[in-house]
DNA sequence: CTGCATACCTCGAATCACGAGGTATAGTTT
DNA sequence: AAACTATACCTCGTGATTCGAGGTATGCAG
């Protein structure tokens, strides 16, 4: 049952739906494959992470939500707000920290 | 009441240490300083981290302990075997295709 | 003898990614 | 019409693991 906590992967299903969420409204079965495209399929995440990501953000007040309609289906469209924006922002940052600091370490040549 | 899977951390602390100990035969207390050292302090680990990795990382057989006294005091050196290698590598291309997925994600101009 | 750096350790708490499983509708295939 | 696939939403339990707080002990400087 389940791999959990898989290497590398802590923050990076919120911080990549806040940044597609960034960019245009989308609902949460749209994102799954969204999430595979734009990185190239290096990351797929499954369902059952991203509805539970998808509701702590909004329990979180980063996002809402507004359910509409299309071809007898019902979607739930979520769109990030100005608190959201910072969020993503303050992880980015994170992200950008860590990422910097892993790389230097694993560039660093045995002499350093 | 620990901050617990801080963003981005995962998987993190045990790259790190198989890194360095790739490098040379060290002991915990100056892992945790050469952790703040090669990631420009940009990550810090505090003992509570490092301990339990190492025996962790050691109970899987990926490196061998071995006391040494120096100046008086006892020191445990850690330093890495074959199979433990192996799994720096694994983690290392785990690392790459993470970091390479989310940083095409972000980078991703609103267009695409 | 007080404090600090060195050096080891354990524990409980909190978090969170994941797969499995569940519901329901629409469209296509057999 | 039955079966299957894709769309679309959801919850739950498991397990991994990061973290700070706390604990022990020695050597050395003030």
């Amino acid at each position: 049952m389940g791999q959990s906590n898989p290497p590398f992967m802590s923050g990076v299903p919120e911080l990549l739906l806040l940044r597609l969420l960034d960019q245009r409204e989308m609902y949460g079965y749209e994102l799954v494959k969204a999430i595979r495209r734009v990185t190239e399929e290096a990351i797929s995440l499954g369902e059952g992470v991203i509805y539970p990501v998808l509701h702590s953000l909004e329990k979180r007040s980063f996002l809402q939500a507004r359910r509409k309609k299309v071809d007898g289906r019902t979607r739930v469209y979520y769109s990030l707000n100005a608190e959201g924006r910072r969020h993503l922002r303050r992880l980015q940052e994170d992200w950008q920290r860590i990422q910097t600091g892993v790389t230097t370490a694993l560039d660093k040549p045995a002499g350093a």
